[in-house]
DNA sequence: TTTCGTGTTGCGAACGATTGCAACTCCCTC
DNA sequence: GAGGGAGTTGCAATCGTTCGCAACACGAAA
C-alpha cells in the first residue's frame, strides 16, 4: 500500500541508520509477544533437551521464542512459574509437567490461556496433548519377553497421579493378558518418581519380596539403571538373571553396560508437534476446534539388557 | 513514601482485582527487560543442560528470565541470533560459542551490550569469562597417564579456533615435559570439531600412523567415546592395549563400558558464576571495571579407562 | 465545474507501566 | 497571620510500536 520506490528508500534508510524493530514496543502494542512459556522438571533431565530443541527449532520457523523453566517436580514451584510466565506475556504454554488431576493447569485454560501438554497428559480432556503411546509401548516390551521365555514379569510404573503411571499400568496388564501371563499382586509397582534412586529403591524390595522374577519393566530408563545398581548390589547379573526394560531410549542408552534394550520415541518430534498444535490454537482462538490428543508411535530398540530367563 | 493504611488497601484490592504487573510494559518505559539472552551450540549437547540450569537457577533470584538459543556451530547463524536477542531487548548476553577470532563477539561489546563468555573465550580479553582450567585439567590427566607408566601418549585437541584447543595443547605440552615424556609430531592432532564422529576420525588415523600409542587424551567426553568406538573397530580393548581419559565428566560417564576416567569441573558452577559476573557488569555499567576471566578447579574422576600399558 | 472513487500520506491515540513535577494539605515556626 | 517545610496526591509525558481515521491529491465520470 506503498509505492515500490518509497519501500526500497525506506529499507535503506533502515539499514543506514542501524534500525531494529523493538519487540517490546511491539507486544505491548499488539498484545502478542511471539513467545511461549516451556514448563518442564528440569532441563538437566536428559530426557528434556531433545524436546526443547523440537520446540525451539518449531517456534524459530515462525519468530517465536521460548522461555523455558523448571519445576523440579515441586508442585509449590508451578503456580509461581505460571505466573512469572504471564507476567511477561507468554502467548501460550508448553506444559510438560501435568498431573492426572492438575488444578493449576485448569486454572490456566481458565483464564483463556492456549496450553498444551507435552509426555503427559490431565483428566481434563479439553487440553491438547502430545505423548507417546504408552500402552503400546509397554506392550512391545511384554511381548519380546514373553517371547524370550519369561513368566515372572514386574512392572516399575511411574507415579499413578501421572497419565504415563496409568497407561503403563493398563498397557502392561493387557499385554500380559494377551500373552496368557499371571500378574501376581505385588508384580506391579507404582513409583513416587521417576529417578534413577526410586528405580534402585523398587528394584531391590522387589527382588527381595519376589526372589523370582526374571524380567523387570521400568518406568523409564533412569529407573532401569536404577535397576542396574540394585542388581548389581544383589550379586544378581542382567541380562543372565534379570532382563530390564527401561522407556525413552535416552541418549548414550546403547553405551551403557549392559546397552540398555529400550522403548524409542521420538522427543525431538513430539516437541516439534506441540508447538505446531499450540500454535494451531493460538491462530484460531475464535474457532473452538476439539482438543488434539496426539500419540506418537514407539519402537522397541532391543540391545542387550533383555535375555531368555536362566 | 505513602501511608500504611494505603499500602494495605492498594495491595488488598490489587489482589481482587488480580492485578498482574505487565512486565513488558514495564520493560519499554524502563530500557530494561530483566532477560538475559543465552547462546549455546545445541542444548541437546549433554554438556549444556547443567551450564543452562545454572543459569537460570542463579538468574532467577534476581527475577530474570533467559532466552536461549543455539548455533550449532554455524557461524553463520550467529550473528542472526544476536540480532534476534537484541531486538528482544535482552540486558545482557551469556556466550559459549566464543571462537579465539570472534568479530560477532566484538561487534557485540562495540555496541556497548554487558556479555560475558563461558566455557570459551576469545582473544579479546575485555570481554569477562568464566571457564574451566584448562591447562590444569589437562596436566592432571597426562600425570595420571605418566605415573601408570605410559610415554606414548596422544593429544586428541579441540580445534585451534577454540580457546580450549590452544590451552590444551600448551598444558600438554608442558606437562610432557615435566614428565620428560617426548612429544613426537602427529600425536598432538587437533579436530575440527568436538564431536564423537570427529573422535572416532582422529582415534582412527592415529591408531593407524602410530600404533606404538598407549595411551588418548581426548578432547571431551563424546570424542573419548569417539575413541571407544575406534579401538573396538580396531580390535583393540580399553583400558587393557590403550587408556582413554576424556574432559567434561558428562553426566552418566561413569555408566560407560569402561566407566570413563575423565576431567571433571561444576559446569553448573560455571553457569551461576557467569550470572554472577555479568549481574555485576549490568548493574555498574559506568564504572567500567576491568574484566574478570574466572577459571574454575578441575579433577581428575579416576574410572574405569584408564590403567598400565600392555 | 462538480462529484466521486482510489490511492497515499500524516497524524494522534493507545498499549501499561515509570517517573518527575506541580499542586495541595497540614502543621510548625517566627 | 504569613511563610516555609514535609508529606502526600494527581497529572502528564514517555518508552517504540501499531492502527484507524482524517486529509489530501489526482483522475475519471457526470
Amino acid at each position: 500500500m506503498v509505492s515500490a520506490d518509497t519501500l526500497q528508500r525506506v529499507l535503506q534508510s533502515a539499514r543506514e541508520l542501524n534500525y531494529r524493530t523493538n519487540a517490546i514496543a511491539r507486544s505491548l502494542r499488539t498484545q502478542r509477544s511471539q513467545t511461549v512459556g516451556v514448563v518442564i522438571p528440569d532441563i538437566a533431565n536428559p530426557l528434556f533437551p531433545r524436546i526443547v530443541r523440537g520446540i525451539d527449532d518449531a517456534l524459530e520457523d515462525v519468530r517465536y521464542a521460548s522461555l523455558v523453566t523448571y519445576t523440579d517436580g515441586r508442585d509449590d514451584r508451578l503456580l509461581e512459574r505460571f505466573e512469572l510466565l504471564r507476567q511477561r506475556g507468554v502467548d501460550g504454554l508448553l506444559v510438560a509437567t501435568a498431573r492426572h488431576n492438575d488444578p493449576p493447569l485448569d486454572m490456566l485454560v481458565a483464564a483463556g490461556i492456549p496450553v498444551v501438554q507435552i509426555n503427559r497428559r490431565s483428566q481434563n480432556k479439553a487440553i491438547p496433548s502430545v505423548t507417546p503411546d504408552d500402552r503400546g509401548g509397554i506392550r512391545s516390551a511384554v511381548e519380546l519377553l514373553a517371547e524370550l521365555g519369561h513368566e515372572r514379569i514386574a512392572l516399575m510404573a511411574p507415579p499413578q497421579t501421572h497419565s504415563t503411571g496409568r497407561a503403563r499400568i493398563a498397557g502392561f496388564r493387557s499385554a500380559m493378558r494377551r500373552a496368557r501371563l499371571e500378574v501376581p499382586a505385588g508384580l506391579v509397582q507404582s513409583a513416587r518418581a521417576v529417578t534413577l534412586e526410586e528405580g534402585r529403591r523398587i528394584c531391590t524390595s522387589l527382588l527381595d519380596a519376589h526372589p523370582d522374577v526374571t524380567a523387570i519393566v521400568a518406568g523409564n530408563d533412569l529407573m532401569a539403571l536404577g535397576c542396574y545398581d540394585s542388581l548389581r548390589a544383589a550379586g544378581r547379573r542382567c541380562p543372565d538373571d534379570v532382563s530390564v526394560i527401561g522407556f525413552n531410549d535416552m541418549p548414550f542408552a546403547e553405551r551403557f553396560d549392559p546397552p540398555l534394550t529400550t522403548v524409542r520415541f521420538d522427543h525431538y518430534e513430539m516437541g516439534a508437534a506441540a508447538v505446531g498444535v499450540l500454535l494451531r490454537r493460538l491462530r484460531a482462538s475464535e474457532t473452538e476446534s476439539p482438543a488434539a490428543h496426539l500419540e506418537l508411535e514407539t519402537r522397541l530398540v532391543v540391545r542387550g539388557s533383555a535375555a531368555p530367563p536362566p
